[in-house]
DNA sequence: GTCTATAGAATGATAGAC
DNA sequence: GTCTATCATTCTATAGAC
């Protein structure tokens, strides 16, 4: 092996360590965030959580605000992949169908990003706030436009489409921000499997029968 | 006047100053803690806020976390309030638009307490937990009861009745705790009178088609 | 009941040995 | 790249004058 090959080497494996201890720490930072907010975590607590010593973290991360903001670049990136779940060349009730399902989906195997992400937005959204006004903007806009084609078809009832939105994105948003209550109501446990396609089957249907069309059918 | 009515008129003057004071407080402290939840609220933005000296909040107030429970428990009546306004008396279709109405306003009026509402039950309900064990349990209880007769005599399509709960708290709290995203899509500007009928009229409207009842009449 | 000053604890961040 | 020790700041809470 030449000194190159060992440099190379050394330089992949710490790139290796790197990206191993950033993603620990990472999801242990999403994890307080969710439970206890930005200002109710401390870096001690992050720390605990990944198992490892504190001064660590601001070796990778240089203040807890940048931590926080790597947090929620990366849950933006799970949402940007669900938008695009919204297939537009498809009739609306399949494409509803199926951004539903994502959404839902989302909030099942994502539930602290969508608590920290709720967050965000309630406070104000002080790391998305261009997010909101440049990407968020776009899509909306994109999609109001295919919704009204879809009224001026006469494939759904008149509604304005931004509200069918917030319908969709409140209620599967729901199930992961608001799943300590809905777990409580079912008796203190966590939704099985069952549940979550009951629950999809339920939203699906009740979205799509409100907006006029048929639920197509489930084999 | 005597002795008695000057201490009476003392006592009298003095109760007033302190619940003046501890509205102004609690009012204070329901902003910033939706702000900025209760790990990154301090005492001092309280104080600002409501134009006291620090110290008088702990005069009225023992400790942050005794405040804060008051200020959930201050949510938490007006959140009884709204759930009566499910007149189980009534047919499905005037019973949830009713229902999907009085939550609306209560977005609309208490947007803070919505906020800090949800922050709570994010956070594992470290006070409303009982609440959400008693209260609302038995609330659902009663109320998937009727849901299911209104299925059972073909006044709805089934459905499982905590998903449409879940559907219209989850939709109709968006429009509190997701307002600053909602404002960005709406080009920067809160939602006007205008604005606020037209998405209770498409809310209740998708609803009640979604569970298979005609909207009743608007005049 | 109001307010200034401050004690006491916790936190974010860093220095420096390994 | 890891970790202990520590600094500087901020925050909750209280003491005590008015």
């Amino acid at each position: 092996m030449s000194d190159k090959d060992t440099a190379a080497a050394a330089n992949g494996k710490k790139t290796e360590i790197r990206l191993a201890a950033e993603r620990r720490i990472l999801d242990a930072a999403e994890k307080v965030f969710a439970e206890r907010g930005f200002g109710g975590a401390s870096m001690q607590q992050i720390a605990d959580r990944a198992e490892l010593p504190k001064a660590n973290l601001h070796y990778y991360f240089s203040t807890k605000e940048a931590l926080y903001r790597q947090v929620v670049e990366r849950i933006l990136t799970i949402w940007l992949d669900a938008a695009d779940s919204l297939d537009v060349t498809e009739d609306p009730a399949t494409a509803l169908a199926s951004y539903i399902d994502t959404k839902m989906e989302v909030s099942r195997k994502h539930p602290a990003g969508s608590k920290v992400w709720a967050a965000e937005v309630m406070h104000g959204a002080p790391v998305i706030q261009v997010y909101l006004e440049t990407t968020l903007r776009e899509w909306m806009a994109g999609r109001e436009y295919i919704v009204r084609r879809w009224i001026d078809d006469g494939l759904i009832v008149p509604i304005e489409p931004r509200y069918l939105f917030y319908m969709i994105w409140a209620t599967t948003q729901h199930y992961a921000d608001f799943a300590h209550q809905i777990n409580v109501l079912n008796d203190g446990a966590p939704m099985s499997d069952d549940d979550w396609l009951a629950a999809k089957r339920d939203v699906v249907a009740v979205i799509l029968r409100g907006v006029g069309v048929i639920p197509p059918r489930v084999e």
